[in-house]
RNA sequence: GUGGGCGUAGCUCAGCUGGUGGUAGCUCCUGGUUGUGGUCCAGGCGGUCGUGGGUUCGAGUCCCAUCGCUCACCCCA
């Protein structure tokens, strides 16, 4: 309660509990992403700041005031990723990755950073799972990863997911539909909210995102984006469309899904848990063609989404779904003659190493309270040495189901417990 | 960054219009069973009432500030 420190706002400790839930939840995405033919990489928690600022551009609130920015003693200016995509963009294009087969997919798992106003499903230090295809821009690729996102929600048992696709043209599109969308924002300038009137030169498509009743009654009749696209993407989209359907993943098509990052184009998606609140978002994706370009690379397309595995397990916990922690051991050492502890403990070790799951009392119990942790943590056989034992050099070993106990000497203990384990 | 709610034992919580911190539940430890778990019974450990000020004869209770949690705005994973 008063203790001197506390962990900082917006980070949490992960107990054993939750931890070995978030270790299953990363487990299966790898299974998943392994079987998909995503391989694992890992990028720097930090990076140069220009990465994520030219990336996701200055008019994002992530670049904007979300980023963990320092400097080093060499006077370069790096931030905390905030996400993967641009590292994993810069892996690909500053490790020659375009002459291996395309697209090359890769996933990873790790910590990002964003100085946000905590709440709950809303950390500074929070875990993404991310997957991303890079250099092709076949449609295919953009549901084969809508797909693999919904599989992992799927094997980790989670329920009531909703997924929501748009497609936001490419950049070409993008200024004159924004043209437009600013003319019917300043004809009805006097019906929005303050929030829509200062976001409308930098971010105008946030109007569609208003809570304001009045607002959204405005922003119902606004012209959408996905009206206003290329011939090329339209086809695009109801290609990824196709893909969908035929795999009976259910979605809705929403026109005003926009995504806060300025780099990504054509397809995006969404994926809520309505009944976690205000950050019911558990993961979001899309396709990015013009990124490569930004950070000084060949145009190469790609495609890609991550999930917050803290939002996930909130929605798992919700749903009483917690994958199952590991618990339990195979026999518990409950010895009461100092003596004997050395080389018990010896014994102990090497019954570990022959892959027997077990554990001494190292709190001083007394007899009784020994055989009680020997049952509280589940162990199936309890390993009673006392002074009439030592003297003997056997153990007692009593089956903690059956109650049956036999002696058992130091010399064959090992092969013992690994054939009472099976 | 802006509002609302909440901080009492390791956990879950009582505590009324200010008047001695609870035989509270769970957990933990010990004993009943001189060396044997799960059930039961008994006992015990455990609190600067988040923190710092203020009002008062007296503050867990009222006021202010601060930190934390939480809900919403915002943003997004």
């Amino acid at each position: 309660m008063s203790d001197e420190f506390i962990p900082p706002r917006g980070t949490l400790d992960w107990l054993p509990a939750r931890q070995a839930a978030r270790h299953a939840m990363l487990d299966a995405f790898r299974a998943i992403c392994d079987g998909s033919g995503y391989s694992e990489v890992a990028t720097p928690v930090f990076e140069e700041k220009a990465l994520f600022s030219r990336t996701a551009g200055e008019s994002s609130e992530v670049v904007g005031k979300e980023m963990y920015l320092f400097e080093d003693q060499g006077e370069r200016v790096l931030a905390l990723r905030p996400e993967f995509t641009a590292s994993l963009m810069r892996l690909y294009l500053g490790n020659g990755m375009s002459r291996e087969a395309q697209p090359v997919r890769v996933w990873c798992a790790g910590s990002c950073y964003r100085y946000a106003a905590v709440q709950r499903g809303r950390y500074r230090e929070f875990t993404q799972v991310d997957a991303e295809a890079i250099g092709s821009d076949d449609p295919a690729v953009d549901a084969e990863l809508i797909a693999l996102q919904l599989r992992w929600y799927a094997a980790l048992g989670l329920e009531g997911v909703e997924l929501r696709i748009n497609t936001i043209g490419d950049k070409g599109d993008r200024e004159p539909y924004l043209a437009v969308l600013r003319a019917y924002l300043d004809a009805h300038i006097d019906q929005v909210d303050d929030e829509i009137r200062r976001q409308r030169d930098l971010n105008p498509l946030r109007a569609f995102d208003t809570k304001d009743p009045a607002s959204q009654k405005v922003m119902a009749d606004a012209p959408k984006i996905a009206d206003h696209v290329s011939e090329a993407a339209q086809e695009h989209f109801a290609a990824v469309r196709s893909f969908l359907d035929a795999r009976g993943i259910d979605y809705t098509v929403d026109p005003t899904l926009v995504r806060g990052l300025d780099y990504y184009c054509r397809t995006t998606w969404e994926v809520a848990w309505p009944e976690l609140g205000a950050q019911s978002g558990i993961g979001g994706g899309g396709r990015y063609d013009g990124l490569a370009e930004s950070i000084g690379g060949p145009a190469t397309p790609g495609v890609g989404f991550a999930s917050g595995v803290e939002r996930v397990l909130l929605a798992l916990e919700d749903q009483g779904r917690l994958p199952a922690t590991t618990g339990g051991v195979d026999a518990f050492f409950a010895i009461f003659a100092d003596a004997a502890r050395p080389e018990l403990h010896a014994l102990l070790d090497q019954a570990r190493d022959a892959g027997v799951r077990c554990e001494a009392d190292l709190a001083g119990r007394a007899v009784k309270g020994q055989m009680k942790q020997a049952d509280r943590i589940g162990a199936a056989q309890t390993v009673v040495c006392g002074d009439d034992e030592w003297a003997r050099r056997v153990c007692l070993v009593r089956d903690m189901t059956s109650g049956e106990q036999v002696d058992v000497p130091f010399d064959g203990l090992v092969e013992f417990l690994v054939n009472a384990k099976g």
